[in-house]
DNA sequence: CTGTTAGCGCATTCAC
DNA sequence: GTGAATGCGCTAACAG
């Protein structure tokens, strides 16, 4: 009763060896007689068999599942991300095994093994970049990887991510062009400098100076969820509070329209907000809210492709590469 | 180079066999010397060997991976009770593999039956309702199932899911509290009677009844996502159009939200709103959404140890039941 | 066309 | 304490 039907019980239901089953369940019908092939379908629906596909794997060297390592799962863009590449792997007949490292490179570290032990064709990490170790390592397997979001220095792993620079950029011209001279900008802590948090400050100091603004350090700020409450207030202690101010992800813009909504500070007029992500309730905000958007289905599906294209080649040393995926600008009314 | 260390290897590298590196492998130390026990340490360390977790599987038929089927991704709420049970098994060790069905029983039939063959140790599915002969298949083996979300009727599999009588009952004893007689419920449409969409509306019923409202059918309206901009047209050109909307989940919410901001009606003067499902905005929103969430966390929990107890315990057929978890209402502004 | 044989990498008796 | 032998379920030559 239970999932016990092996191919030996099939064989022996059809009367017929083990290896013509496996011929018939791998489709290569040339190989056995039309009669044969027909009490073994039999035999398959009398005993509702299912091949094991973990005994497959062994073999085969092949599970078709890819694990995906998140950074940190509560970014609405992971979930973007996240839902994307389930779609684009399912399509492609592999399962995905998803893993939230919560921004801790043991968890990270613990995941990798795991999953390479689980023996997974490929893996997708968002990577916290504190296991050079082990990237380093699956780079000279030649285990396919990709990494998402952030890169790592110096490693040759095909990346894709988003042009960080641009995105703060976009927003920085958004708010001169209307005229908003004092502009801050607010990220999640940077701890171990992960890239999109660092280039996205850089390209905000670039863009002010490409429009003859000063780079004010009191406006640049990084902090962790909890405290931004208590960075917006010292900022708007500030002799100049900022006129502008550029929320460098979905949880900054969240705790900034709480602050804003606390002290009563009209957007645009109090102080103006554009947020690096779409939020579910952009379009329809009180205002609605200006947002520079990451092309999350592209980004997914440049990662599907650059993963599998990894899987099939094998040992074939492709060029690896960053791909830089280009945000844009929602021109809503928050600016 | 590769990942091909086999226990085989390190028996050889530390001159013993391979039952004895097997025995190592699973802490059984006191069946070797301790001068052995070092040398196999050793052998490990410096072929950076890695046990293949597959092999292992196939023969202790046990993956230490649960599959998990959502109905539909989009919804918050899958999203935050995947986020929960991935932590959950997490812990337990296991790993989760995650499949969208998108409401498509043709695809849930597809991914229990892959990952049946993939042999996971479990499955937490949030069920269509259209594979019956499935859900009964592996209720009949045994296999260990949970069911979140919806219920299937006639079946003895124990299901996670929130007391949605309970939830619209919150929602318009909220409504009649303030004020609000006329009032519609809004849900996504109810195809093959998904559980939950059915009994609020029974819940928003026998609550309307007991206040002694009457039950308005033109009140009563479920649609795709795509059309509740025109069923909202349709409600408000109503003779008399509702004073409130109960909308039946966050998809439906911002919908409402987005009718009520393209048409300049204000919450709650105009009509006033309450979402079943927390959103991301509700505390920040203008103004503040009066809300009745789901124990997500509580469910995530619930349905872990339901499957636990179910892996662990095999065969020996523990009573099932329906867990029925209690929503709570987040009284805000909007009603 | 079909059956025999031999592993895949690991775990598990059961002797020595 | 240690090792040889066997099998998990399937695939893949290789004969016949």
């Amino acid at each position: 009763m239970a999932r016990n039907v092996t191919i030996a019980q099939v064989a022996e239901q059809a009367k017929v060896s083990k290896s013509t089953v496996s011929q018939f369940l791998n489709k290569r019908y040339e190989y056995m007689s039309e009669s044969t092939r027909q009490r073994i379908e039999a035999a398959i629906e009398e005993l509702n068999y299912h091949p094991n596909i973990i005994a497959r794997s062994l073999k085969q060297k092949s599970t078709y599942t890819v694990g995906v390592i998140v950074a940190n799962i509560l970014h609405s863009f992971s979930t973007q991300i996240l839902r994307a590449i389930e779609n684009n792997f399912n399509d492609n007949g592999f399962h995905i095994i998803i893993c939230n490292a919560d921004d801790e490179p043991e968890k990270e570290r613990n995941y990798i093994e795991m999953l390479l032990a689980k023996q997974v064709d490929g893996l997708i990490i968002f990577p916290t970049g504190g296991n050079l170790d082990l990237y380093e390592q699956m780079k000279q397997r030649n285990f396919p990887v990709v990494f998402m979001d952030r890169k790592i220095d110096g490693l040759e792993i095909d990346t894709v991510m988003l042009d960080n620079h641009q995105a703060a950029k976009l927003a920085v011209d958004a708010f001169v062009e209307s005229d908003y001279n004092q502009i801050s900008i607010i990220t999640t802590s940077i701890i171990r400098n992960t890239s999109p948090r660092v280039e996205r400050i850089e390209g905000y100091k670039l863009a002010l100076e490409e429009h003859g603004l000063p780079v004010r350090p009191e406006y640049i700020r990084t902090a962790d969820a909890e405290q931004i409450q208590g960075v917006l207030k010292e900022l708007f202690a500030l002799q100049e509070p900022p006129e502008a101010i550029l929320a460098g992800n979905d949880i900054v813009l969240i705790e900034v329209l709480k602050y804003m909504k606390d002290h009563q500070l009209k957007i645009p007029k109090d102080v103006a907000v554009i947020g690096i992500d779409e939020v579910s309730f952009a379009s329809f905000y009180s205002p609605p809210l200006t947002v520079v958007t990451q092309p999350t289905i592209e980004m997914a599906n440049k990662a599907t492709e650059l993963l599998l294209a990894q899987i099939n080649s094998k040992n074939k040393t492709a060029r690896t590469a960053i791909h830089r995926l280009h945000p844009s600008l929602i021109k809503r009314s928050s600016c």
